[in-house]
DNA sequence: GCAACCCTTGCATGCGCTTGCAAAGCGGGT
DNA sequence: ACCCGCTTTGCAAGCGCATGCAAGGGTTGC
């Protein structure tokens, strides 16, 4: 920067100003300033600034797991989104541990600006905890203290429940994991809104966590439960009941009809392709990324919450009981 | 800093010292110190230390697509190693475009202290002025001037030929894409393998690029090619030519048999689970790691070379031609 | 008992940029 | 012609930590 100040005849505060202020420097220094730096090839150092100013213009994102699509497209909007506001992105793959993803959170903190807190495996009260440490901005989980951008899945329920009930179906078995048993925010729309279309509902709580294998262990007991549909609290839960029942010889949709909450790629990567309920990744990460911008700007406003309406995709795995024809 | 110099009665650099070269600081010296850090709840901050030591302490990795479970894997796996490196991780989703994707790299690189390229979509004239201007290592990929951590295809085709050679597989396609089949680097080794076993080979081009949805349309080639097995050149290719041949009502393996390269998660979500040949994703992660990181040690050392064995899963989707029992 | 060393510690300076403050330059109104 | 206020620029003091150098204390060997 000194060089380019000698090289430009100013000083080095005006040399600076063209990069952070260039608005309090007069054209015709500035333009000269931009060329001797193009010319030495000169960008301000990042480090250096950061340290003067006291802001990193970074962001931390926190996942559970990069390898689910579910969060994989998260963490591609997110970094968008980041990127177009000229700041870099930390990531983080904390895994299901609560106490590992709170420690990790932490020592993120401290080299960024805010924390975006995608799907938290943590408690409340550790989030909590850094909300009030720090900016922190929730992506698909909502807490009243803390920003949140989430998808409302009460009314997106109801779409999947009259969906079902207009083809037919009287009774579904609803895959669900003990961890989200647990949040009612996430149980409680799926009964209501059966509730509603008067279709009884058989929950059938996966034996620990949402993967996989134990949609493929949960497709074991659908064929008993005497339901003819199955709801899948997410995708990849629902790929396992998917290849479960393909296992047991079952047909999708003509012997089960299938809805996955959450639509990524692979909802239609396998045949038949998944009637799923849409929730918008892409504008949930954009929408936490400019909550976390905003409470960095101002860390005392009231906490805001964005709720992102869903929508129902239908495809092929849903039909009528028993594949009958309409 | 100070206070903690001064509460412990000891000066600013001892402290500096305490955490940065332990060593050199006598026992109860640091003990003293590090207790009364932890009550002030002191850390060092990284940014300062980064200015004064010319190092972040930062990795930067690239990747064309974080929703591609091979990439995601690759990202976890990094994320990880970096972290136990006591380094942080910049993420950035290139996207296809080689330009895009350079100059991205040259942002990331002034921030970080060397950059991992997985699967880098840009020229190899590009990733050269990258490796002369800072530390880089390839994920996946190879280039004689840059570190690089990939994959032994050519072992790992033979054991897919070989493999399919003992089904009673005499012809076969191999679904690969314009740009891949440009670098023979992975064309190549298929040629090499099936001439060894007698395969006579198909080569079929996607239009374009190795995505799902060229893949169902390479399935709609594939009756007509007179062959009874397929070589996907990735797993999301694969996946296209199982849901396309599905759609056809053709079924695998007992009308063609399918392999995949790659070997992420989604193999075995779908039923049959698809025959791969499993890179090593994570070695390769960690490798990737530990080359940039000595780069970053001693820059002017030879460039050096991890190629990691893969090895043939055989699962449902490979079977004899024409679904006969052996 | 003394010299030669090593281990610890403190001092001072520097990493590269930002920014409050003040000075200089400039134009306009009276 | 003079004063005021605005714009533009420079000066200097940090931001928080790292580290070369030197000083002090302790140890070892002869």
């Amino acid at each position: 920067m000194a060089d380019v100040a000698r090289e430009a005849g100013v000083s080095a505060s005006t040399v600076s100003r063209v990069f952070s202020l260039p608005g309090t420097v007069r054209t015709d220094t500035r333009e000269r300033v931009l060329a001797v730096a193009r010319r030495l090839d000169f960008t301000p150092n990042r480090t250096a600034s950061s340290l003067a100013r006291g802001r990193t213009r970074t962001l931390g994102l926190l996942v559970p797991d990069v390898v689910n699509p579910y969060y994989a497209e998260i963490v591609k909007t997110v970094q968008r989104r980041t990127r177009a506001k000229d700041h870099a992105l930390f990531l983080a793959d904390t895994g299901d541990d609560p106490a590992d993803g709170f420690e990790l959170a932490r020592i993120m903190a401290r080299q960024t600006d805010g924390l975006l807190l995608a799907g938290p495996r943590m408690t409340d009260g550790m989030v909590g905890e850094l909300t009030r440490a720090g900016p922190v901005a929730l992506i698909g989980a909502r807490l009243p203290e803390t920003d949140s951008a989430y998808a409302q899945l009460d009314t997106g329920m109801r779409h999947v429940a009259r969906h079902l009930a207009a083809l037919g179906h009287t009774r579904i078995v609803y895959v669900n994991g003990t961890r989200t048993a647990r949040t009612p925010g996430h149980r409680q729309p799926v009964q209501d809104a059966c509730d509603e279309f008067g279709i009884e509902l058989v929950e059938q709580l996966g034996p620990f966590d949402l993967t996989f294998d134990n949609g493929v262990a949960a497709a074991d007991l659908v064929p008993t439960s005497g339901a003819t549909a199955v709801i899948a609290h997410n995708e990849m839960v629902a790929h396992g009941v998917a290849c479960g029942l393909a296992r047991q010889g079952r047909s999708v949709p003509s012997d089960f009809s299938l809805v996955t909450v959450d639509d990524t790629f692979m909802a239609r990567a396998i045949h038949p392709a998944l009637t799923a309920l849409h929730i918008p990744l892409d504008v949930m990460g954009v929408r936490g990324v400019d909550l976390l911008l905003q409470r960095i700007e101002d860390p005392d406003g009231e906490p805001r919450h964005a709720a992102l309406p869903t929508s129902l995709v239908v495809r092929g795995s849903t039909g009528r009981p028993g594949g009958a024809r309409p």
